[in-house]
DNA sequence: CACCTGTCTATACAACTGTATATATGTGTG
DNA sequence: CACACATATATACAGTTGTATAGACAGGTG
């Protein structure tokens, strides 16, 4: 867990100080090495301590492992993210509109924060199991709130959906896919992007509600 | 050494041998090499070479770089895939029919040639520029496929579809974002994600459908 | 036969990796 | 002040990496 992250260094007399390096300056450093070519899982601990101008053995100080990094850097763009798409709930209360808003959130962070983005759609599938069982821990969180989302909405909106766990699934899963494709594109096909998921989304949510029809809730 | 294993060593002259390495033999040794834990842009070039059982220089008669190896492998990897897919698709004909077996064969090729898969499904948005442009035209490669079957599947069924290119587009790309993420976990769960998968191909067709009647082919 | 030519190997090198060990330096407490 | 302590560092080591260079051996051609 993010142990003292939230710590505030002013009025602490009791324990030592140090204006020294931190957990914080070390995950910068590292995401400062991410970039198209360069992966999390392909950061060696001499490059991150080298970047964060420490010595590689300071490294050890507040990581165990590189392994126990990306852990982190994973938790803490889950956390970016989810903050991101909680701002475009909370603007928006319809159903087309809030899929529309989300994605569009989606989309303006990939513009900005790509470092972070990168991190849960590029690399989920590769690393080790705690890195895997990270990244996927933050999408089962998207999955679980949209499904919330999904259910009101279709519900207020008296057009209920068919196994709306799989269409919240379907969707987090896509988008996901979608923008780790887009990543690093240029900003017109980046766009272009963006609408086809547009697309996409409505063809899952009127799926849905066609089988609802036909089949109920599943 | 294993790199002898498929020569048989009878009635061998004092003579070395004709038949040297291959280009197949290390695009073998680097399979072997893959798992859970090993990507393809995780393998080094001396490991490869030890695998196939050559000196490290050997390797740069057969390819210039590892970057050229991982191509090759995307490239053997989608043709046999493509492979398995045509197969279904031939045993298939009518619309629910083809979506079902396609899905089928390519979860029976997940239980297989996991080594194959995993090249394609998990580290596409990794490595350099050659690796992710030979990845995605396998994937565009089967968008087009698919979307052919669809027209074809559809116009006769009678259920025209709205942009029946990003039907297929979303189809392909939550397959296989879905079968990454199955790639190694135990079989019934594996089983359950293409169960789901089914589910969420049907709300894509039945909402391209709906949209068709709501606002025409798009 | 001698002579290329293509393929393999052996050796070597400088760069880099993760980490074990020992050392320096500043801080808080007795 | 002296001490212990936490933190940073420097040095070192054994292992790995990609690749440059040079030599060994075969087959085919003159």
């Amino acid at each position: 867990m993010a142990s003292l992250a939230l710590q505030t260094a002013e009025f602490s007399a009791p324990t030592q100080r140090k204006a020294s390096i931190d957990r914080e300056d070390i995950i910068a450093a590292a995401l400062s090495l991410l970039g198209p070519h360069r992966s999390v899982s392909s950061l060696s601990l001499r490059e991150v301590a080298r970047a964060a101008g420490i010595a590689p053995n300071s490294f050890y100080r507040h990581f165990r492992d590189m392994d126990e990094l990306a852990v982190a850097l994973i938790e803490r763009a889950g956390l970016s993210l989810r903050e991101i798409i909680r701002e475009a709930r909370l603007r928006a209360t319809t159903s087309p509109s809030i899929i529309r808003s989300s994605i569009e959130a989606f989309m303006e962070l990939l513009e900005g924060d790509k470092k972070y983005l990168q991190i849960l759609l590029a690399e989920g599938t590769v690393g080790s199991d705690a890195y895997k069982a990270a990244v996927e821990q933050v999408l089962t969180y998207f999955e679980q709130e949209l499904q919330e989302d999904l259910i009101r909405l279709s519900t207020e909106a008296n057009a209920p959906l068919h196994r709306p766990d799989l269409v919240s699934k379907a969707i987090t899963r896509m988008v996901f896919a979608m923008g780790g494709n887009a990543l690093y594109k240029p900003a017109d096909e980046r766009r272009e992007i963006g609408a086809q998921m547009m697309v996409m989304v409505r063809f899952l949510m009127e799926g849905s509600e066609t089988l609802y029809k036909l089949e109920g809730p599943g």
